[in-house]
DNA sequence: CCTAACCATTTAACATGTTAATCATCTACC
DNA sequence: GGTAGATGATTAACATGTTAAATGGTTAGG
């Protein structure tokens, strides 16, 4: 409480709280927070047209996903389409339950369900693909194709630099196991 | 169904599946997965720290976005933090509840909220401060820091080629069917 | 002044992210 | 060949993303 009150400084300079701050880059340019908004600036522009066929993001991924294979398992459709296992059970649930995709047990090990896209699922996607594409290449466009693929290549190096980087366990206390 | 069945091509090359594909970008490589896959590499190294001082990601934004200036109001705050309305309004009941912020209605307008960072809160901050900062470092050191500088280069640049770029509303064209 | 339109924030409702726990199956080992 | 531990998938619980609606305050026109 009391703490000085300047009326209009929630835009301006920091100067005058340079004494308390401590000592860290400026959030607002921190490598996650680029990647958040450049990603949603790009989302942006695809949500209108998936949300006019009611799908999410995620639905649209893991369409996609099986679009590409006959069959597919669901541990490895959560890596293709990137994400966790409880989401992936939940939205799986949904499209089963509107006929997008089919699901049956593996016979070799029944712990694991086996994916595939249905002739819905496939018709889904002829609908919307057009405008994704129409989207995508407006994108290319507007940034342009080299720098795009520039861009592609760095996050890709990036992921690769971090996979081999260990995560600090901060934690550790616990023995290992 | 019936749909021909090779026991192992879930990973494997798609060509006998290509007759029956859509024309689209393989999705892995799409812009969005990229970003997504990268951010999500570069916060893999923050969590657990985070998680150490019961942090999540956005509610640290919001501490590191207060400490940058003296009071905000909540508006502010939203497009600071890149949150919307509703997530942030959740999270700072919660920072409330925590005293790790404080919150007071504006004299001039009933209607809006003003925030503030409260001592506890600068003290968790600078709690966390040490292990974010190094685990950036071994980010920069690894990846390279001019590597780093152009990528978010890039990255602002497509904000800004995106950020003018209309968003097709995909309804107004409800007519052609 | 009074009220209709507007504005800032919150609440509601549903989908996903995230970690932990559960359940069923499978595999290795005895 | 029976059981402990490993594994695949789901469920549980809580936090956030996302859009719509509600709430309370403000401002401009009449």
């Amino acid at each position: 409480m009391a703490r000085k009150q300047s009326a209009k400084n929630s835009g301006s300079g920091p100067a005058d709280v340079a004494a308390r701050r401590v000592p860290m880059r400026d959030f607002s340019r921190s490598l996650p927070m680029s990647l958040l908004r450049a990603r949603e600036a790009v989302m942006r522009q695809f949500r209108p047209s998936l949300r006019h066929h009611e799908l999410t993001e995620q639905q649209w991924r893991i369409l996609r996903a099986l679009a590409a294979v006959e069959t597919i398992e669901v541990t490895e459709l959560a890596r293709t389409a990137f994400l966790l296992g409880p989401s992936l059970s939940r939205i799986l649930r949904d499209l089963e339950a509107r006929q997008l995709i089919e699901r049956r047990v593996a016979e070799a090990d029944q712990r694991r369900a086996v994916v595939s896209i249905s002739a819905g699922g496939l018709k889904l996607i002829a609908a919307v693909a057009p405008s994704s594409e129409a989207i995508y290449s407006a994108i290319t466009k507007r940034f342009g194709a080299r720098r795009l693929a520039e861009l592609q290549e760095m996050l890709a190096a990036l992921e690769h630099s971090l996979s081999a980087m260990e995560v600090a366990e901060e934690g550790s206390l616990e023995a290992d196991r």
